[in-house]
DNA sequence: GCTAGCACTCTTTTATTCCGAGTGCTAATT
DNA sequence: AATTAGCACTCGGAATAAAAGAGTGCTAGC
């Protein structure tokens, strides 16, 4: 059922004096605002209760949005919201640094994430799997060389190998040529034991050091397929009123610095690429989210790779402001890492122009 | 002044008892641990509040330490703890973890040592000027070759260099001995303007390319001289009594996640090689944690390095049992990383036996 | 030098009252 | 038929008052 136009009014008005306030809000002060009696909005906000988008605390107190109240706000009542220059520009600038490594990446959205949000942000990439596409061997002295490995995802990895015993340039040789024969091309399930041990008969001389390549090559895979998850700014929750109890801000906040809990809760809301997702309240899965809201937004990292970002505040979170945020990130990092056709690790520069900022 | 002994006792009654209840102590409760009667005892806490040892909440309530009573109890009351053979076995369980990168390594520790002792924890490393010891450079293709630099410290780094116009392999022979010759062994403050000019001046047709590589070199120098912080468990915070008022938990969460700040007061606090320090309330520096104390120990991370871990709590913070683990950690991490002589980066195991164990 | 006893202090807890914001309903108005 | 004014009612929160309790400091006796 549709609602009338003024129930929309009252209804986004409701919202939006709540996100600012966090105090429940009464009809005498949304009378001036509606154009109408305080009575006139008693009703309306009455048959509002009824239909289950708001809620009253108890019996004389004003009016909170519901869950429900707070979707239907954020699916058709919201307005989009333009960032300001200011904001723009420091975001802008804080994604041209160029990066070289995609941990500290994700340290650094976080952290940007949650300074412009001012709620507690993640962000983390998710990987596609990878492979080894070639190997190089370094030579540095008769005890020690360098293994390098070039992926499909264009990083590399290395490993400087230290030996008990010696081995000969030749021998380093061998290795090489026995790796890019056998072991290019495979992916993390792939590496059995049985690859391992007839690259051993394959290996003459070379024999013993097969196992410490091949455990550098797991690594590698591993390590390509782990996806960071960084959180940042996690001591904003306290700011926040709902948090003023100490135990309910412990039990969220324990539960966001557990990555391994978040990242298990998070994919049921991740969005589809560069979209926006919004989960509500008791929307979410995690018991311990069933009092706040996720914001998510995700983007192209390029070569394959996705990436997520998100906020994590109380259901009564600036909703409007945060999208647009998360939004305008989200668009900047996919342009950093995949708008560009170099690959990835390189230096690339972003820099949004202000007739492309997000709307 | 020396303290009689049942004054001693009483203090660290007093003391150990506020650490497990946060409750100020009273006489009566004293009386039967002590041996003699309440007013005994209060005659005598009557006199260690006027040495200045013990203070007052409020008239009639129980005495609680002061920092002087803390500083007293640790320098010589206390008693060494000896950890649980549970308590070594986790530690040692998850030290044997090998670790590729320092930066994933504080990470781990950090998480460590707060989940050992319930209270926020840190980790760093601080590392001495590094340079580079040799550059490799691996050609892939007509626009894509790999540097790879070798420091000092025996880390490797690297790049894939993807370039928008064509090179041969010979050019980029001549990049690796151009950069060898003038590269190498060089500090991140001596690469200046006029070494790169004259580089490029030897360059011949591989001027364009210089520049990149010379930036990758700085680059490098500069990430081994980053001392990575990583900050683990700061919610627990919320879980001590004292931090129940969610504007001093706030403050305190906001200092402690802030890296650059607490980096900026820990050298304060640093203990020397393989020591341990406390830092008792108002003798830390930051403003922010006056009422706060500190318990940091170094451990020997290899190669000149130096690594710390900490531990932020309330000046009532179970200083024997924190004491205790982060020796313990500390002196694993030491043997960890630099008790076997093959370099950083390796998979070295630490396994401590139980004849071992701190005490 | 230690201890029992007691008056006194000061916080914490509990109970009670009061106040006001806000509601829901009814009757009057447009 | 929709809106508005008026009014009695509800309920949580602030304020006040009273009671309870824990602990001290002092004095006098052992």
């Amino acid at each position: 059922m549709e609602l009338s136009d003024r129930k929309k009014r009252i209804l986004t008005a409701v919202v939006e004096s709540y996100i600012a306030t966090a105090e429940p809000v009464g009809s005498k002060g949304l009378a001036g605002q509606i154009g109408c009696s305080s009575a006139t909005i008693r009703n309306e906000m009455s048959e509002l209760t009824a239909m289950g988008y708001l809620e009253q605390p108890h019996t004389s107190a004003g009016r909170i949005p519901s869950p429900a109240g707070y979707r239907l706000y954020v699916n058709e009542l919201m307005e989009r919201q333009k960032l300001s220059e200011a904001e723009t520009a420091a975001i802008n600038d804080k994604l041209t640094k160029k990066q070289q490594q995609i941990d500290q990446l994700m340290s650094e959205v976080g952290q940007l994430t949650s300074s412009m949000t001012q709620y507690p942000a993640y962000a983390m990439a998710v990987k596609p799997p990878a492979a080894i596409k070639r190997f190089d061997f370094i030579y540095v002295d008769a005890n020690t060389f360098i293994v390098v490995a070039l992926l499909t995802d264009n990083t590399v990895k290395n490993k400087l190998v230290h030996l008990p015993f010696s081995v000969h340039q030749e021998q380093v040789t061998t290795l090489s040529s026995l790796f890019n024969a056998n072991f290019t091309g495979v992916t993390d399930s792939e590496i059995t034991d049985s690859l391992i041990r007839s690259t051993e008969r394959a290996a003459g001389d070379t024999y013993g050091l097969v196992a410490v390549v091949a455990s550098f090559a797991m690594e590698c895979l591993a390590a390509a397929k782990a996806a960071p998850l960084r959180v940042a700014g996690a001591s904003q929750l306290l700011s926040q009123p709902e948090f003023r109890d100490p135990d309910k801000a412990h039990a969220l906040m324990n539960f966001i610095s557990d990555g391994s809990r978040l990242m298990s809760d998070l994919p049921a809301v991740a969005p589809e690429p560069n979209g926006l997702r919004v989960t509500i309240g008791p929307e979410n899965l995690a018991e311990e989210l069933k009092d706040s809201s996720v914001v998510m937004a995700s983007y192209d990292a390029g070569d394959g790779m996705r990436g997520y970002i998100g906020v994590v505040g109380p259901t009564r979170m600036d909703y409007s402001s945060v999208a647009a945020k998360l939004s305008y990130i989200a668009a900047g990092l996919s342009r950093l890492l995949a708008g560009s056709d170099a690959p990835a690790g390189l230096d690339n520069k972003l820099v949004l122009k202000e007739s492309e900022r997000h709307e």
